[in-house]
DNA sequence: GGCAGAACCGAACAGAGTGTTCAGCATCGG
DNA sequence: CCGATGCTGAACACTCTGTTCGGTTCTGCC
């Protein structure tokens, strides 16, 4: 049986669409395994025989996204720019997860695995000649551009679309990982 | 009396050297108060007349030390690099605190003080003509440039000096600042 | 339709951590 | 030396967590 019963999936369901709307509205850390409870109409016996804790649910959710967002990363050439974008579109497409789980009301959790995520990818694909700066501060470079622009687009309401962070994006990161890739 | 009672001085001093040791040893989330506590070797209800809690110890801690950098980040001229290597310099003479305070250890709420003073500062200097990109985005971007390579800088015991870290990040911040703020 | 099994419920419980109170002791600065 | 201030430690109420279990409800399947 690949589908699983149908009240697992409404369980889990509202479970995981309590957390996203408590996060919005009050913040990660302020949300209690009580709270979802509440909102979600579940008992409490039963939200621990679905996850561990409250961190467990929200990585269940994160990993419900992240399976379908590698793919995409996994699809990219080896331009360090690509990711980025691919990130964006994503994000965009999924704006009410994503105000979720980055930005300020998200955990640190999620953000450190999206973080981890991003660097593996880069640093299997930025292996490079001679770079004038450590590959390891490249990638850390990229990374921390892609979720910085990220969060702001998120805790902006998506001011733009996907391609306008893209194209900022470029313009700011480019120019930089280039002098440092082709020594002058 | 300027100077407070030496009691005072000597708990608050050990509660905060506690911290930090346990801190670096398990991570602030994971940091009780009661083991604060056990490790200054001081009584539960002396430590509530000085904190409402373990987080306003926290930014007790930070903010001794943000006082001091906001001389030196004030100082500086409007070039965007500056704040950045007036950081890497300060942190590099005080180690310790800032294994502490960022990195993986550290919560997230001393990066989001540090996140909005960075970027507050910028924000200020960073006043230039018709940017191809929002300010804001310029800003964002030299935030998360700056506060990435600490961090790397900082989990990664710092491998090289200041001036090193400094180096790296005008060879990749600055060209895609220049490129933004001039537009060809 | 009916049945076995799976999922859910809710109440109760133990445990950890928090923040407060208070009476008594110690230490400080003048 | 003394009044004021700080520290102590134990006790307490509270919140949240994670577990257990007997009883109920729903589902998939025949």
């Amino acid at each position: 049986m690949v589908q699983q019963d149908r009240r697992v999936r409404r369980t889990r369901r509202g479970l995981q669409e309590a957390l996203f709307a408590l996060i919005f509205e009050k913040g990660y850390d302020r949300v209690t395994v009580q709270d979802v409870l509440d909102r979600a109409d579940v008992g409490r016996s039963t939200f621990y025989t679905h996850f561990r804790d409250k961190e467990a649910l929200l990585l269940a959710a994160f990993d419900a996204l992240s399976e379908d967002l590698r793919g995409e990363l996994g699809a990219v050439a080896s331009d360090p720019a690509r990711p980025a974008e691919a990130l964006f579109r994503f994000a965009y497409e999924r704006q009410p997860a994503f105000r979720a789980l980055c930005g300020k009301q998200g955990g640190e959790v999620v953000q450190r695995h999206l973080r981890r995520m991003l660097t593996e990818l880069l640093m299997a694909q930025l292996c490079l000649g001679k770079p004038v700066v450590p590959a390891e501060v490249v990638v850390e470079f990229c990374t921390s551009t892609t979720l910085g622009l990220l969060g702001w687009a998120v805790d902006n309401g998506f001011p733009h679309d996907a391609a306008w962070l893209a194209a900022a994006y470029r313009r700011l990161v480019e120019p930089g990982v280039r002098a440092v890739l082709r020594p002058a």
